[in-house]
DNA sequence: TTTTTTTTTGAAAAAATTATTAAGTTCATA
DNA sequence: TATGAACTTAATAATTTTTTCAAAAAAAAA
């Protein structure tokens, strides 16, 4: 379930985009203040943060410089009360990705969550879908129109991995270290023989696996 | 340099766009509208799309549908007179990543720009685009007109070399050096027969490797 | 023009890398 | 603990890339 940490001062307000986010399956956390929503940004794993501009003790634009001076890559959607453009100008130039003004229209906020989430390649669902592809991560489904295809759980992840980056090259050490685990001490080769598994096993017109000599695999779409 | 594409029907909006953009370092194709519009992105690498909604034969929305159809993972922005709930709901569920309203304030648009390019992590570094060249160099791709060029490893790293320093001569040795490793032992003819392999491959009016006889190559950009 | 030097080219050998096969090992589970 | 599926390994086959070489072509110098 994806955590949403929720920065407002306006009780009411503040409740209503709770109430509606809950209410669209996403785990909230809330605070009143930049200050407290800094606290709990710490102590939490957050996937996405909304968060007004003016409030008392810290502000938004403070809780975003500092979230952003972490490193944290996560989407943050500023509210606020005033449409000037130097406020706006000052949100994206901090490191917000997205600025609403208020009053706040729920649906085109759970929008705009939407569409950050996605683009932050943050998807809660963990499917991955592609033409007549469907891939379940959690379930370790794979259906070709409907069908099922019975991948081994290695399969799976590979070919989780290499589809969830099309045209990126993963080496073989890369795929060993991600998919048998940094421990693992495992032949290089082994890649090589699940490779030629998979492209039994599953050959569409939707995707390919592409060996990239001397470097490693790549899926391209097609 | 990153390329835009712009599409939009008012002619005089769209030169405001286009030259402040190109003032702005972006390189720019235009269309009037989503046809022609289409048929640019299909021909050239587009990083960054900016398209009207309301234009004659193909819309945006149709646009937008149409790139992400292809699986094209690029920013998009939406441009409309309208700022109706109904347009804007339909630009996100598109696939559109952000929307402004008309009249467009350029000094925004140029954050939004940024802030999408960011976002979707397309940094200049490690890309070369050149007209209707591009190489990435973390996937080895070379692109030409959209079409996948096959080189290998020794072909695209010795043709990013030398197109990453237009009109510097490179002697046979110091290509051997960088490209093959220090410890190379290897024959200088084999960057001749290396050169002749790319140009063989690649002949486009973009550049030309130009031998400087009894010094080495250079890539000259036409 | 002739000679010399250098580059281009084509083809074949060599080297490097990957695909395939088959056998062996591990592991969960009945 | 016997069984079968999944996984790993290793050897060999197949393929691709790279290198080398020498003849032909081109450019520069004499």
């Amino acid at each position: 379930m994806l955590k949403i940490l929720v920065v407002e001062d306006d009780y009411r307000l503040r409740e209503i985009i709770v109430k509606n986010l809950e209410k669209n399956g996403y785990e909230i956390i809330q605070a009143s203040n930049g200050e407290i929503g800094y606290q709990m940004f710490e102590e939490n794993y957050v996937d996405l943060i909304i968060t007004d501009i003016m409030m008392p003790r810290v502000d938004g634009n403070t809780l975003v410089k500092r979230v952003r001076y972490l490193n944290k890559d996560i989407p943050i959607i500023m509210l606020t009360a005033l449409e000037s453009y130097y406020d706006k100008e000052k949100s994206y130039n901090n490191g917000a990705d997205d600025y609403m003004v208020k009053p706040v229209n729920m649906k085109e906020l759970l929008l705009r969550i939407k569409a950050l989430l996605k683009r932050y390649k943050i998807v809660s669902e963990n499917i991955f879908d592609l033409g007549n592809l469907h891939m379940d991560y959690k379930s370790k489904t794979c259906l070709i129109k409907q069908n099922q295809i019975t991948l081994t759980i290695k399969e799976f992840d590979l070919l989780y991995k290499l589809l969830s980056s099309p045209n990126q090259i993963f080496t073989r050490e890369q795929l060993l270290n991600e998919i048998w685990g940094y421990d693992s001490e495992s032949y290089e080769r082994t890649v090589d023989t699940h490779i030629k598994r998979i492209r039994e096993k599953i050959s569409i017109k939707e995707f390919e696996i592409i060996t990239v000599r001397g470097l490693g695999y790549k899926v391209v779409i097609k």
